[in-house]
DNA sequence: CGCGTTGACAGTCACGTTTCTGCAAGATCA
DNA sequence: TGATCTTGCAGAAACGTGACTGTCAACGCG
């Protein structure tokens, strides 16, 4: 009679049940259940059998029956931006590439995967699908995503600190304040008298922050403020907006460009004003990818270092998931990275062979 | 005694389940279901009253519940390159990252979500999440993860034609030969006498499919063939490789790089050497990113259309698992552009003037 | 020898849906 | 007017697993 719960609608021949296991095996189906997850007190002998029977038929056990039964998934919601409706789109490239690859090793790692899914999208494709907790890149202001699912109780860990009273669990951003006054005091360093910034009109907080701390600077130095906004997902956008910044009758003579492609958009508007770099313009810009350092000058860059936020996300987020976020802190602060290089140095060459002691003597 | 199961175990507050909906609209959960999927035949009222209930607390049904039940969970498995062991690494950020967006907004539009997984790892993360198929980008001959897949019955869609024997569901491709083919005629009529290739180590379809055009174009037009090869996933390796291919003593007069850092490479090695281009040296590379277009000079691209690439083995991929097969070719080839730039091409007033082989006059 | 203890398993319920079957009550028809 | 059909909904069986409870034998101990 052990024989006749042999699956009966065994539809699919590579699918086998723990009802097929524990009827080769001649057990119940208890003891295969306690003999594959280690928890039940069985004899070695019986445990090894199980394992046996259970390889020799393919078993793998439903992750639908498991994650109802458990109300633990081992999926990950990671938010990406979008702009417009439909299709979405990300500027910074390389910081997501870079930060989702992170993400996924991490999370992998300690058992989850990452589900991609829209930031703006209709309720319809979230509760589809079964999430254990969500990260979310930039959130809006209030964005009803993120308060929906903090209402279902999901841990919820955000990228860049949240606008607003958005309730997420936990955050880690960069210092983005300290980053561009460092930037800032490093073009001064470097000579540069009238410092331009190319910053965005949307209103994250990564682009509040750091128009903010670029105007608080130039208040304090005494500064006017020169600085061109454009709406950061449009390429074009920003390649026009670059050629205004320097087309500007109160030309800059370094500019600090809040997003990846600034700097190369920023490179062809010299060119195209016969403006030399590093000589007569100091450049920077934030940003993730490679090419800054085999462009025409290299570029300085900053980098946000999406490796390190991704992986700290994802502890954090599955700390929170699993119980354990008592020692680590709901907001971590990553540091920034300047990558110094041709651009934002006045002649570097002549002056390393002198004395080490006077770094910015030119 | 309809509310007598009001959910005794209410754990979460904003857990609502379909016995709670079915007990305050005083109704039963068939109708519930109904009324909320579509299905049966109520009269309009019932079904408004169900919905505005549903709404009220809140309503989210769980998806492992109706995954389990209906056995699809809307998830599609994204399978991403791994090279080396824990951490994985995509030399083509471009045109992955354009790539799995278009994918991730096709399935979206159909009501499905992608979830990241490495194409190496242990089974255990593949068999903890349901999946209704996957997207395989570039499988290795004989992948084990894939062979498992297909044998239990998942669909299974590559993007790049698998190799070898590899049992994909279906797959979708460019023409890399004819891409090539193109690609090379086109240097060979801006002047090229010598064209090298910057190609990789590894064993992938699209890396043999373009060495062997190239070796079997330099066979039909009689020139020796001029390449370099390197591991595509180590970028200083890249590098490395364009410094060796230019400093060979049968140097090129014309490059094609197979990955995208190729271009900017090239182009700081030919700088290194003091080499113009397009003067003394033609510059192609396969590539998705938009910084090619604003290089100095911009250098002429090969897209392999990373979007429609996306949105076609998505479109396949949920035909085949929605069974509605019959109308699409299981192997669909997309065609490439190529962005011709100035690196490609010899200046058209003065094309000859000065004897081309002087390479490395200044 | 009786009794408590422990090892080794089997039965059974519950997770929250979907869906099949079925049953009343009204409508339609011969 | 009874017989058949449609409408509107309820009951209950799965889906495959994990966990709790129960059972039965063996064993140690006073």
């Amino acid at each position: 009679m052990s024989r006749a719960e042999t699956s009966r609608r065994g539809s699919r021949p590579g699918r086998a049940g723990i009802r097929d296991v524990a009827a080769a095996a001649g057990v119940s189906i208890t003891t295969v259940s306690d003999a594959l997850n280690g928890k039940g007190r069985l004899p070695d002998a019986t445990r090894r059998h199980v394992r046996e029977v259970a390889d020799r038929l393919g078993y793998r056990p439903s992750a639908a029956a498991r994650t109802l039964r458990t109300g633990k998934s081992g999926l990950i919601g990671l938010t990406v931006t979008t702009y417009g409706d439909e299709p979405f789109t990300f500027t910074e490239f390389a910081y997501f590439a870079e930060m989702a690859r992170a993400a996924t090793s991490a999370a992998l790692a300690r058992g989850y995967a990452l589900v991609i899914l829209p930031a703006t999208s209709r309720h319809d494709v979230w509760s589809n699908v079964a999430l254990d907790g969500t990260v979310v890149i930039d959130p809006s202001d209030h964005d009803p995503v993120v308060s929906e699912l903090v209402r279902q109780g999901l841990p919820v860990v955000s990228d860049g600190r949240p606008a607003g009273t958005l309730p997420v669990t936990a955050w880690v951003d960069n210092d983005h304040e300290a980053a561009v006054l460092g930037i800032l005091d490093h073009l001064a360093d470097a000579g540069a008298r009238r410092i331009g910034l190319l910053t965005g009109t949307t209103t994250d907080t990564y682009t509040h922050l750091s128009t903010t701390a670029y105007l608080r600077w130039c208040e304090r130095v005494g500064q006017d403020p020169v600085y061109e906004a454009y709406p950061a997902h449009d390429p074009c956008a920003g390649a026009v907006a670059a050629d205004r910044l320097l087309a500007r009758p109160d030309r800059p003579d370094a500019v600090y460009g809040l997003f990846d492609p600034n700097g190369t958009d920023l490179l062809a508007a010299a060119r195209r004003y016969g403006l030399r770099v590093p000589e007569d313009l100091l450049l920077v810009c934030c940003s993730e990818s490679t090419v800054y350092a085999s462009t025409e000058p290299p570029i300085t860059t900053l980098s946000l270092k999406p490796r390190r936020i991704g992986t700290a996300v994802i502890q954090v987020l599955i700390d929170a998931i699993e119980g354990l976020h008592s020692d680590q802190p709901v907001e971590q602060v990553i540091p920034t990275e300047l990558i110094v290089r041709t651009s934002s140095q006045r002649r570097p060459p002549r002056t390393t062979v002198s004395p080490p002691r006077s770094p910015e003597s030119d």
